[in-house]
DNA sequence: CGACACTTTGAAGAGGTTCAACTGGTGTGG
DNA sequence: CCACACCAGTTGAACCTCTTCAAAGTGTCG
C-alpha cells in the first residue's frame, strides 16, 4: 500500500534495512560527510543526529537542500558524483553502503529496486513541496511550515528540539538570517509559539501554524 | 556511463521507450492531461507540445512546477494519486503506459527498473534546481537560467520559441507577470536578448545570460 | 569571568509586488 | 479588407516585504 509523503518518509525504505553497513561511521556536529564534487561511492541513512545537504553559489549565498533526521537517507545521485554537500548539523550517527552493492541488489531484487524508487521519489515529493514553498509562501508561512515539518520528522509533539542554526533556517527557506529571527519574535508575540531557548520552539497553537501552510 | 542532468534528460531513458503504447492522445492548448487528486493510473511522454504540473493553494496562488518537453516523462508517483494537475501548453501529444504495467516490468527486468529509477532522479534532480534558483536567484537571474533551459531542452540554438505565457513563466519563477515582462524587456535594453515577437526569443549573448545562472 | 559566536533588534534601502492604465497583436464580423 | 473587440503583454507609480548594514544582547565554553 502506498503511503502519503510523511507516513512513508518516516517509515524505514522496506528491503533496504538489512544491506547497510553495520559499522556507524560518526561525524561531529558541522563535520563535512561529503562534497559537491566529491565520487557519490556511498548511499546514506541517518542512524542518529541531523544532517543538512546544500550547493553554494560562485558568489557564496548558500542553497540548503534538505534536512535528513534520523532514518532519513541521503546522498543517492544518479550522478557518479555528488551534486550536494553533506554536513552533520550536530554530532551524527550514519550507516553507509557501497552504491555498486545497491546497484547490484536492485538488479536482483525487485523490491529493492523499488525500495530504491521510493527512496528517489520520496526526495522528489519533498523537494516539491520546497519549490511551492520557495515560490509562493511568504516568509511567516515558510517558517512556520518548516517548524511543523521538523516537528513531524522529528516525532515531536508540541516541544521541538531545533538542530539548525538561524543561518541554517535561513538558508533552507531561501531568507536572510535576520528575517528568520524577526518572524520566529513576531510568532512569539502572536502566542502561536514560545521559544524557551534559541534552540527550543513551543508549539502553542498548532492548528494556526496550519492554517498559514495549507 | 553516467550523464550530466541535462544530457540525461534529453536522451529517452533506456528500456521504456519500447512499452508505451502506440496511441497517443492528443490535448488542445490549455487541455487538462490529469488533475490533482485523480488516481495515478498512467505515466506519460511528451511526444510533441509541452506540458506544465503544477499545484495551486488555497488563495489561489499557483506554483508551476516543471516544463515537460518532447521525449520528457512525467505523472509518474510515488502514491497511486496525481500530486499535482497537468496540462497542455500547446497543442500537444503524449504516450501513456499503465503504471501497473510499468512496475510489472520493473519487477522482471532491473533494466526498466533501473530506468524508472533514473527518470525520477532526473526529475529529483531538476527539482533541486529549481529550489536553488526560487531560494537564491534574483528575477533577472531566474529569468536567463529559465531562457537558457527552455533552449537546452528544445535544442534550441540562438532562436527560442517559448510555448507558455508570461504567467506560466512568473509561476515557474515564483515571480509576478509584471516583474517577468520587465525582466524580459530590461535583458533586451542591454541587448543580451531581443524579442521579435512575444513568444520568440533571440539569445543575443549567450555567455553573458550564462554567467547570470552559474 | 571574559571572549567569541550566534541571535536579536533597529533603521534605512532595494527589489519585487500591486494596482491601474496603456499598447499591441489576433481573430472575427461587417 | 478594414474596424472593432478582446486578451496578453507592457509600462508606470506607489507601496510593501524582505534585505542590508549596524549595533546591542545572549549564551556558551574555555
Amino acid at each position: 500500500m502506498l503511503s502519503p509523503i510523511r507516513t512513508a518518509t518516516a517509515q524505514p525504505a522496506f528491503g533496504l534495512d538489512a544491506v547497510f553497513g553495520g559499522a556507524c561511521p560518526r561525524f561531529v556536529r558541522d563535520e563535512e560527510i561529503f562534497g559537491e564534487g566529491e565520487a557519490a561511492d556511498y548511499v546514506y541513512q541517518v542512524v542518529s543526529g541531523a544532517v543538512r545537504t546544500y550547493r553554494i553559489l560562485r558568489d557564496g549565498r548558500r542553497q540548503i537542500d534538505e534536512f535528513h533526521f534520523a532514518g532519513d537517507h541521503f546522498g543517492l545521485e544518479l550522478s557518479d558524483v555528488h551534486r550536494v554537500t553533506a554536513e552533520a548539523m550536530a554530532d551524527t550517527t550514519v550507516r553507509m553502503i557501497r552504491r555498486g552493492a545497491l546497484s547490484d541488489l536492485a538488479a536482483q531484487r525487485g523490491d529493492a529496486a523499488r525500495a530504491i524508487f521510493r527512496l528517489t521519489a520520496e526526495g522528489l515529493q519533498r523537494s516539491q513541496d520546497h519549490v511551492l514553498m520557495l515560490g509562493r509562501r511568504s516568509a511567516c508561512e515558510r517558517v512556520a511550515g518548516l517548524l511543523l515539518d521538523i516537528a513531524e520528522r522529528t516525532h515531536a509533539k508540541a516541544e521541538l528540539d531545533v538542530p539548525m542554526s538561524r543561518q541554517d533556517m535561513a538558508d533552507y527557506l531561501g531568507l536572510t538570517i535576520e528575517t528568520v529571527s524577526r518572524t520566529l519574535t513576531s510568532l512569539q508575540d502572536e502566542g502561536l509559539i514560545a521559544l524557551p531557548t534559541v534552540r527550543h520552539v513551543v508549539l502553542q497553537d498548532r492548528s494556526a501554524l496550519e492554517r498559514m501552510t495549507a
